[in-house]
DNA sequence: TGTACATCAGTGAACGCGCGTTCACTGATGTAC
DNA sequence: TGTACATCAGTGAACGCGCGTTCACTGATGTAC
């Protein structure tokens, strides 16, 4: 028992090594750059060997994602729960620490939210993590609800989405509602928001990238009624 | 004279014939997978030959990326052209034919506005074209502007652009103004849109991607007084 | 406690693949007198 | 118009690289009696 549980105890410590190399590879040179054989390398093991842990790079890197998200997720989650209590800042708060995140690990976020690596299909397993960040902001937006403080602005623009995803997220359901839609803008744009400076679209356009970002998302704070 | 010029007609057209194989091998595989051999292959040349036409994979590279930035600027402008005079019917007309240029060429697209290539540092000679459809954009704000059909919103957030930015693109200069960083915020949310629905972010929440478009842009040219 | 067996981690060689780029070369096409 | 030369397109072999994955194998570690 204690033996066995001693060999599992290695296994699990190589397994994280093994990951934690990779993280930094992505890290440094991205994910096309990611190598079962530069990994292995690092770590002075043979190539083959890190198929005991990993039966394919495809797997590490479906590891590599939602250990992503999940990061992604857990910083913001973080801000906002720290935040003051009024909406704006809540969402303010969890936007900025999308940012943050994001340029302090650019390629992983690339792979979160950049184009689909080439040959790669995600599984099941990154969508519940991919969530996290969404979630965020449609709590904010249900505690609003629930105390009053943002109304349904009324416009029929749910009507798009997908059958019984206002009702699973907690948003009003009765037809003429738009609040769900308007949070789908608002949750693409925080993205694209963040993809431009990253991505250097915006070179030469913002100059004062933080001020600028705040000021967008209070803009998009205010199409979901926060103040 | 016209031996020569026949000399630089054929090579002309090889050069279009290359590019053209790269573009279809780009539209099919992505630009990680664009080979240089697999171009010559099809072409049925060898692979030292392309190097006659272009000294390197990042050249033709560059040529594709210009080429596509040309295409989706000029797919903008011929809807605009044709929409309607109000300033909201532009405006959709140049998001539409944006989102639907993207969706026809989705690896073109993401070569464009998804993650930078590893290893490929954009040339000067990509500035320009790149700028095209932001170009449409700032030119419905600026009619707007001059028949007065939209007011500066005031708001001080264009002191976050670069400095001349907003007297170079014909917008108003006077302190205290937010039309260019609306104009920011509208241009990168319209891309931070067509990401999402080309890269899969928003499956299992959108379901009608037209209608969801349509009136996600109608909301955010609201941001810039399009009526 | 000791022994026979099963499980597991890790090795190293190999397969088969494709890539970008260089180089010395052969012919064909154009140019200058 | 004809000839000597220069330019250019294209070839094919080679260099050097790295990759993912498989496979038969060696030892070490654990397990059951």
């Amino acid at each position: 028992m204690s033996a066995a549980g001693a060999r599992a105890r290695v296994r699990a410590e190589l397994t994280r090594e093994i990951t934690d190399v990779a993280r930094r590879h992505l890290a440094s040179d991205g994910a096309a750059a990611l190598s079962l054989r530069a990994v292995a390398r690092e770590l002075g093991m043979a190539s083959s060997a890190v198929y005991r842990y990993f039966p394919s790079r495809d797997d590490l890197l479906t590891t590599l994602i939602v250990d992503a998200y999940d990061a992604i997720g857990e910083a913001v989650e973080r801000a906002e729960e720290k935040a003051g209590p009024g909406l704006m800042d809540r969402w303010l708060a969890a936007a900025c620490a999308a940012r943050d995140w994001a340029r302090a690990h650019p390629h992983e976020y690339a792979l979160l939210y950049g184009s689909p690596v080439p040959g790669y299909a995600a599984p099941q397993t990154t969508i519940a993590p991919a969530a996290r960040v969404a979630e965020v902001l449609i709590g904010i937006v249900r505690d609003g609800l629930a105390d009053g403080r943002i109304t349904d602005p009324g416009g029929d623009d749910d009507a798009t989405l997908e059958p019984g995803v206002t009702e699973r997220l907690g948003l009003p359901t009765e037809p003429g509602s738009s609040l769900g839609a308007r949070g789908v803008l608002v949750w693409s744009s925080l993205y694209g928001s963040i993809t431009f400076e990253l991505f250097g679209q915006s070179v030469g356009v913002v100059a004062d990238h933080d001020a600028y970002f705040t000021a967008a998302m209070r803009r998009l704070g205010g199409e979901l009624g926060f103040t």
